[in-house]
DNA sequence: TCGTGATCATTC
DNA sequence: GAATGATCACGA
């Protein structure tokens, strides 16, 4: 099958979702000509970009939303049997320099977060990738209580890195969202505020939703 | 090196 | 079992 196009509206975008809901991953592999890989050790990103592929999304690597022309950010979501998510969700880079004046309005996860195309994927750990199930893509927008509280989280997180403390964030800080390692490896180095307000060399870092707020927004889907 | 896609694996 | 810190692949 050819490489899907852009969706041009997002009732189109939600059709596609529909269409894959229930089948296997390897079902929409073997659509898209996708070699679905044994395990997920060296392919961490793979469902992610299946689904992309799958369903047009053209972001690319560049740190805009997937469906650019709709501004919709997709977000696989792995989750277990009962629906619970698995894993943290990863949300975008943190910027770590040249952060004073700026606004929750305008930082990045603000701007990914705004409209999200969740998209659950059944992904148990017993389950091979290929036989993994997709569930029902649905779209979602912070309301004024879930927009507040990222709002807190960030300006906290921010403005340690702003006073030079980003060596003392760990992924204990915050409600919902979480400050954590985001690289090839522990080596890989970026630049940074640090304690005397010189620049330091850390560790690049991104933001992460804990499960606890994604278990949210797919109870407050579902119902569950 | 950074940003995309995330999950792995050890620790708690 | 959940959570934190570490890691893998790829494109520009």
């Amino acid at each position: 099958m050819a490489r899907p196009t852009p969706p041009t509206t997002a009732t189109e975008l939600m059709q596609r979702v529909d269409a894959i809901a229930g089948l296997t991953l390897g079902e929409v592999a073997a659509q898209y000509q996708f070699t679905t890989p044994q395990n997920l050790l060296r392919d961490k990103g793979w469902i992610g970009q299946l689904i992309e592929y799958a369903l047009g999304a053209d972001g690319g690597s560049k740190p805009e939303p997937d469906f650019s022309h709709l501004s919709i950010e997709l977000k696989t979501l792995p989750i277990s049997y009962s629906g619970k998510p698995l894993e943290t969700t990863y949300v975008s880079v943190t910027p770590l320099k040249n952060l004073q004046n700026t606004v929750w309005e305008e930082s990045v996860i603000y701007k990914k977060l705004r409209h999200v195309l969740w998209l659950p994927i059944l992904s148990e750990r017993d389950l091979a990738p290929v036989d993994r199930i997709v569930g029902s893509g649905f779209l979602w927008q912070p309301n004024p209580n879930q927009m507040a509280r990222l709002k807190q989280d960030w300006e906290e997180l921010t403005e340690m890195i702003c006073l030079g403390k980003i060596e003392q964030i760990n992924g204990r800080f915050g409600q919902v969202v979480q400050l954590r390692p985001k690289a090839a490896n522990s080596k890989a180095l970026t630049e940074a505020i640090g304690p005397n307000g010189h620049l330091i060399q850390t560790l690049p870092r991104g933001y992460y939703l804990k499960t606890h707020f994604t278990g949210e927004i797919l109870a407050q889907q579902f119902g569950l």
